[in-house]
DNA sequence: AATGAATGAGCTTTCATTCAT
DNA sequence: GATGAATGAAAGCTCATTCAT
């Protein structure tokens, strides 16, 4: 009656987040998932396969949640918004993060795995096209500078949004709420502002926009 | 002659950047490094030391390097210097980014090498550290606003640089120097003018500083 | 309806030509034969009589075949009738060919059929048996020589005839009407006339018979 | 100090012989050889490969008989000289077809040893073709009859010894010396003498030779 | 009668590690 | 120091068979 196929993606999932890609042996997913090893090929082709619906799956609800972004534009501050975004991908990614690494590991099932990727069409860009969207928005509303590139700021943001994500994971660190959430609200604020020099006077400072 | 040592640890750091840790077994380091599978266990206690020898010859290298960033300050122009800095992050970590992925996919090897950089304090801080000195001093001289807190712009800066290395890795695309160097030259353009409104009128942009 | 019996080893012969017994597993009986797997558990006991099922079928058709062949006797030329018949010997056992070699290939099974083969008087002797008593009739008309032992020249023919089936599968030849039968024509002709030197003068050959 | 790899071999060979190819596990192998399961794929690459070698083996022996063959021209009279012969093919063949009959059971086993066989040019020919320069020696020597073509008496006469080892093989007979050699020498005078209707009269028997 | 999810033993193969030389 | 044959535990995967429906 138990729905034996998802209960095995979750127990594989489970395994990635804490024993990572080396220990995921099929014996161990079974033991997890309570069921008998040859089950596991009953449901999927292959160990990959089933490595590969874990990834969709995680995918799935972060994509979900990144194509819900521009439904904020305009709704309250730009940085407030842009901290409430960027917390969602840092979360998104602090859960994916330990699976894309052990694919990375493991160059035969990165090969493929990208193969699938790319003919289903499900590349990262999802997540910075989603912020790109969004600030271009926020950008004809005037409540962003009219000087910058949203391509160019989107992908800083997301990558600061991803390597923290990564990084604490790395560190071991705990995905502590009001810490995480202070990290990010700094480096918005710092470089909301930027880091030209602020003229001492009147005069007005200099940017030659790159080509 | 007894360069043998050195020359498994070579074989081995090649290996990991070309094949990963999955399809990294002691045979094939013998058959790369031309010597018996045996003698590896007379150099190495078993196979996690020399993947360690093999983490900490890079890490060190890398370490140095970063170290070494903020001898360029005062010279040329600030984003001149940045986007040197930065694009040395990047290749550093280009380099280093497939071992790191290799040793967070396993657990086990994850922890071990965790405890090692904790007690030689060889984590990534010490690239930031070398940022955030650079920018400090840059803002002593008047040459970055007042306004950013140096910590916070090294972290983001760093951030990154090492996250556009990774998914260069992931992407599969080849660092190509110009390519590389544009993209960077963007992010700190952009960064730096940063994105808060531009005002159509005289006032001046508020923006508070966080605690 | 219910012929799903037949279904099942229908499946199962026509897997056993083209793929052999080591890929005969219940899974691709199941998806030839368009049923569930479960289902073949209600007709037959295990897999092992699935196999002697189909092995039976196949064996008792090759034996009707044969125990026709006198039927010819007298008719025609000898050699006419004997290339027929040795004809017949070689299509009956081109077929059932892969499924005795799959059998060979599992001493067990192997085992168990030969009792069932004996018990049942289902040996390879009806088929020489056949050929025996046609050619005793033969020479009963004088159309074949008062020197050969019919049960002899009979188990050469028949020997033949198998053989050149077993190795046109072996070779993987196609079952080439034309070149079989002008292979067999060969054989016939050249038997027929024995191999014994040939006296330049008028002196008799001298064979002596075998004890 | 032992010779494992010809172990191993020779196990092999043991069990294909004994158990047939269903049975053969490297758990046995290795157990028949006395040594662990992985040195197995220490000297082969997979188990193909061990069977291959296994066959080579037995068919380098075999090929080294058929090929002294034509030693025996002239000596002897003709007919012990091909009784001989003919034993030594029965030999090789009642102790190889165990393992021929495996092989031929495995679609994929098969094709992968077809391959190696045509490009090593080993096919079964190698027999025929000793026979064949025997058979044609004996002929210009006048110990033959000039009525039959070598070619086709000698795939006739080894058709018969191969068939009668594979036909022993499955009946369960011991290769019993004494009443192998009896079925080959009541062969051999059946077709030296021919089975043509032998004349009561003076007339001369007329055989059309086969085109 | 019929299904197909589920089982678990056992298969081939890999690989870190040991050890006699 | 150096070799490579040998080990044995465990990996991914297959498959005949069972059983609830």
């Amino acid at each position: 009656m138990s729905d034996n196929r998802q209960n095995i993606i979750n127990a594989t999932d489970r395994l990635l987040q804490t024993h990572g890609l080396a220990r995921l042996t099929t014996r161990e997913i079974a033991r997890e998932a309570k069921v008998a090893e040859g089950l596991i090929y009953h449901h999927f082709k292959d160990k990959a396969e089933l490595i590969y619906e874990v990834v969709e799956t995680r995918v799935r609800e972060t994509k979900n949640q990144m194509l819900n972004l521009p439904l904020q534009v305009g709704k309250r501050s730009l940085s407030e918004n842009l901290e409430e975004v960027l917390l969602s991908v840092y979360h998104a990614h602090y859960e994916i993060t330990p699976i894309v690494n052990c694919i990375f590991a493991d160059q035969k099932l990165r090969v493929r795995l990208q193969e699938i990727v790319k003919e289903r069409n499900m590349g990262p860009q999802y997540a910075i096209e989603g912020l790109d969207v969004y600030l271009a928005a926020e950008q004809r509303l005037g409540r962003l500078s009219d000087a910058v590139e949203p391509a160019v700021l989107a992908k800083c943001l997301w990558m600061i949004s991803i390597q923290s994500a990564m990084l604490d994971r790395w560190m071991g660190n705990e995905s502590d709420e009001t810490r995480v959430r202070r990290g990010i609200h700094d480096c918005v604020q710092t470089l909301m502002t930027g880091f030209a020099p602020r003229p001492k006077t009147e005069e007005k400072t200099e940017v030659k926009k790159s080509k």
